[in-house]
DNA sequence: CTGTCGTGTGAACGTCTGCTCATACGTTCA
DNA sequence: TGAACGTATGAGCAGACGTTCACACGACAG
């Protein structure tokens, strides 16, 4: 504990390179229940499977069977993969006698599909 | 194997319950190399280290050392983080003598991140 | 009612992921 | 040149994740 300046090979300095700058960041950081939110956001797109099926709802509303048949997965795939979506309020349903009609839930997933998929145009150039 | 039309239980029906939508759905899916890429972008940001990273760098650039400070992680995890980031092509870098000077590669990260925010922020009221 | 359909769910399992630890590399300074 | 600093990276490990499998449940037809 002795040579406290010496010793921090893998720490790190504990006082900051640039303090104004890491207090400007650190005061720009979401409180702790936001940053859940946001990363249980990106989480259910994180996914392949979960985004062909937010791309299919995109074009038309569709039941869970149908939805196996797009993405090539099983029902029960889809299913478990539905309920990711819920949860995070990515899409809505409805009962349509023994069906269940996925639709998404608003347009925040279109605007955020779009944005990933001009970033991804653009590197291409 | 036989009676064909009752053992496929967990397959659901191998023919679509409305054909027309499925057609409709599968069109509108992006190609594989696409839609790889748009699971790499997401999976970039479902990680709550890396949100952290990118919410700080909205707010000013900054160094490896002072990024961890900010996020309360060890240097390794963010230097981890920030060669995913980089391979996403979210952010980019200059040298500073010893230093490496992190910042947003461009601004659709932060359009993504404020349209999640806001879908964050909408589904609480 | 009985059987089938469409769907939801829990357990199990292999894979992926993000962390720590140790170490290596390039830069700066004495 | 040698030491400290800032950063990058590989190995290893614990936990999260997505799938399959088996089964349960409500809705509808016969």
């Amino acid at each position: 504990m002795s040579r406290r300046s010496h010793d921090r090979s893998a720490e790190c300095r504990a006082f900051a390179v640039d303090a104004a700058a890491v207090a400007e960041a650190r005061d720009s950081l979401h409180d702790e229940t936001t940053a859940r939110s946001l990363a249980d956001v990106f989480s259910a797109l994180c996914d392949p499977t979960r985004l062909q099926i937010l791309t299919a709802l995109s074009a038309t509303e569709l039941c869970v069977c149908d939805l196996a048949a797009v993405t090539g997965s099983s029902q029960s795939a889809v299913s478990h993969q539905l309920r990711v979506l819920r949860d995070r309020n990515l899409v809505a349903y409805r009962r349509d006698g023994k069906r269940a009609v996925y639709r998404l839930a608003d347009d925040h997933v279109r605007v955020l599909l779009s944005q990933a998929l001009e970033h991804v145009a653009e590197e291409r150039a």
